[in-house]
Parts: C-alpha cells; structure tokens; sequence
DNA sequence: ATGTGCTCATGATATAAATCAATTTCTTAA
DNA sequence: TTAAGAAATTGATTTATATCATGAGCACAT
C-alpha cells in the first residue's frame, strides 16, 4: 500500500474550510459526499515533502489548509520557488494531466492538511462535471499567468522592481488588512526562500528589503511583513500599464 | 462588426492539417462540422497582430498553419517571448478563461492561418465534450510546465546554458531530421528574438552563437539553424535529470 | 544599380548582482 | 540555560552580462 493510502479518512469535503475555493465549489452535495469517500486526508508538518521531483504521480492533492512551496532545483543544488499553492488550492495536477513525471518538490511551509484523490478518480469526476474541468482550466489558466508573468519579470526587471512587485503579489493571496492601509502578509519566509522566489542571491533581497524599510514602504513584526505603503510600492514594481 | 468577424468561413475542421494535434481530434464528424460551421477563419501575414496586451478577449483562437510568438513587453519598451505556439495549438485561451484582458501580444512570424471561435460557444463546446475539456487541460499543463521551467532557468543557469536548452528545445518543437542526427529547426528566427526568448540582449546571444557554431555543435543555412551535436548541447544546457 | 534601413557581428566599457567573508541575531533542542 | 546551528545582516570583491559604439553584410524598394 502506497504512502499516501497511510493517512485516514476524515471530515466531509462540505465541511472543508477551502471548500467555496476549491474546484468543487458547484458540486452537489451528492456529489460531494462521492468524493469525501473516495478521498485520503493527510497531515504533513513543517518540512515534509508531498512528493519530490523525479517521482512519478498517481493522484492529486486538494490543499484544505497550509501553504505549500513548489520548488525545482538545478543540477548544482540552486533552489527556485516557482509557487505557493494554498488552501483550495490544487496540486500535483500539472504532471498528472501531463502523464509525466514530477517536475518540481512540493514542500508544506507549515503544517498543512491535503485530500488526495487518486488518478482514475479524479480523471472521472472531471469528465463527469463540467464545472468542475472550467474550474480546473480555470485555476491552471491563472497560474500559467502567473508564471509568464514571472518569466518576463526576470528578463525585463531589476531585483528592487521583482521584490516590490513580489511584495504585492504576496499582499494580494496572503495579506490581511490589520489598520487602514497596512497588509500584514500571512506567509512566513525566510529571506532566502524570497530570494528563490524572484531569482535573486538572499544577500541581494537582504539590502533591497532594508531598502524598502528603511524608506517605510514595509516593516516587520518578527518573522511577519507588513506592507505599509501599497502606492509607493506599485511605483517601483514598474508594472506593465 | 468586429475585425475577426470579416474573415470568411473556409473548410471544414475534418480537413484541418492540424486536426490531430488540435483539441478536437477525439471529436466525431458531426461535432467537427458544427465547429466548422461556427469558426471564422483569417489568414495573418507575417508581422500582424492577432490580439494585443491590454485588450479584452472575445474568443478564441485555434492555429491552424504558421507560428505565432506571444510576447509581453515592459514599460521600458523591454520585449519578452513567452512562448511559440504552431498549428494544433490554442491561443488567447488562457485569457479568455481568467475572464482578463490580454496580458500579451500575439504576433505571426510568418504566413498563418487561424480558426476564431467565439467565447459562448467554445465553452459551450467544452462543457459538452469532456475529451476536449482534457485536451485542453492537458495543453495549459504541458505550456504550463513549460513555463515554469523557463523561469527556472532565467535563474539559475547562465546564457550559454540557457541558449543550450533552447536550441534542443526548437529541436524537439520544429526540429526535422535532414541527415543522419543533423536537424534543421524550422522556425525563422532573427537574434533579437532568440535573445528575447531566453531572456538576454542579442549582443549576448550572438557571441555564444558565434561560439556553438565554433565547436561546431550548430551550423547555419541562411537564417535557418540546424542542430549537429545534439548530445554535446545537452552537456551545455546542464538539463536536470 | 543604388541607396536606405535592418540584421548581424565584434570590441570596449560600465554595472547590477553574485560571490566570498565575517559578525550578529534568532531558534531550537539537549 | 546554555550550547549549537540556522538565519539575517553588512561589507568587500569579482564577474557575467548589459550597454554603448561602430562597422559590415544583406534585402528590398525605387
């Protein structure tokens, strides 16, 4: 029995906290309690891997809660964060779909909890409900975005135009309003997995993110930013018009 | 009337030259003739934009000859290809799906002919056919993937390596064998766009050009390149394994 | 055929960011 | 509670690549 048939059946998916996020958000709820039964609930702490490149995929995860970086790494151990996936989230699809093995490592950043459903599965529920294959080319759509944006960011910006767009990036999918006109962004990173994330040396990010507090774009409560000054960072992010 | 809507209707899909590569290929008969009967067909000579960042889509497009380049470009007038799409491939897709305005430029390279297909009734084609909701899935995986390792490689490889890996890339997409483990790539390229497609200034690209067709690892045939050692650029391109 | 405007090429120089090195601060586990 | 390791910071130096400058080769329209 392979690893993740290990985990234990848990609560309904109707009762999934990403459920209104998530790729079943239209399903009836028979439909639902159909794919509550067929799913393996998982734990993973801080640092577990849900699969590692190199492996081959047999199913897909549902992120229920957590955030999980999905990293590739270069023959000379450079690491990249190439996404964040989180809550009603999907992961694990990409090579699925693929019929390919995987491409990237997906690492949980904090304790996270994921439903896996495997291939035959899930392949079944897609053919069988249109809304829910909009919404998986939907998600895959946004996140192929998200890369292209990405891609040309390296080539056409410099590090302080990467990290300020990064921060609103951040802003966006993890920030909290806690005072009018401060997001607290509910990721914690270290300084080198926001370097892996624009592409840059940590020493590099380190001197822009003084940078920007020492101006008070930003600022920090422990582990935790908080964007103070959203305006002035969408002037340096240099953002197409 | 709208500009795509000036094209006339052509042949049928069935006689398509990239119907097996497209995502209709599973279809029957007489669902590709009731396609056939919804598309607009446009011929693009080469230079002209089939949609431009910014605007807003209303459909979709289905490459049936030619190549297209997608590219983003910066404030500052910097130029990024993202992709290359050829005939079989789908175009302002990803766009039309995030229900956004274009983040890209579609351009054709050369001579091209592409199928529109309005929004209600691609979806419509979608939610109704489950083979062509995989297909489409499966191509934003395999873009996706694509993607995604261009990013990493804008960080964590050098030019060379990066021109290494596009050249066995354009190997694999336009490559055709014209002698015992010689191919020509069939895609015409000036060096300013090959520089944009790897993220670098064409100054830069051409001296490692220059230098591949040095070693001997590539040869030109007017503008067109063809790749000879193909094993010795995978030791450039330092590919994962 | 002849200019006019691209594309390609090569050399010289500048620079952003990587790398190397050393110190401090924070975490975590015994 | 302290020791040990990890993460963050700051400075000095190096380097890959961008940028600038110039000229040659080609293609195409007149």
């Amino acid at each position: 029995m392979c690893e993740q048939m290990k985990g234990k059946k848990n609560t309904g998916c109707s009762d999934c906290p990403a459920k209104d996020k998530g790729i079943f958000c239209s399903l009836s709820m028979d439909s639902l309690t159909d794919i509550s039964e067929h799913k393996i609930t998982n734990i993973y702490k801080k640092g577990q891997n849900l699969f590692v490149q190199g492996n081959h995929p047999y199913g897909i995860y549902c992120i229920s809660k957590g955030n999980i970086k999905v990293t590739k790494m270069s023959n000379d151990g450079k690491e990249s964060i190439v996404r964040v996936v989180t809550a009603g989230d999907l992961l694990g699809h990409r090579s699925l779909f693929t019929k390919d093995h995987y491409k990237a490592t997906a690492t949980a950043m904090e304790d996270t909890k994921a439903c896996f459903l495997d291939k035959k599965f899930i392949m079944k529920v897609i053919t069988d409900n249109p809304s829910v294959s909009t919404s998986v080319i939907e998600k895959l759509s946004r996140d192929m975005g998200a890369a292209e944006n990405k891609m040309s960011s390296l080539h056409q910006k410099n590090v302080r135009e990467r990290l300020a767009e990064l921060l609103l990036i951040l802003k966006e999918s993890h920030g909290e309003e806690i005072a009018p006109g401060e997001f607290q962004i509910n990721l914690k990173l270290t300084r080198e997995e926001m370097a892996t994330m624009i592409g840059t040396a940590n020493e590099t990010l380190i001197r822009f993110i003084s940078e920007f507090k020492q101006s008070g774009l930003i600022r920090q409560n422990g582990k935790i930013i908080i964007v103070c000054k959203e305006e002035e960072l969408i002037e340096w992010a240099n953002l197409e018009y």
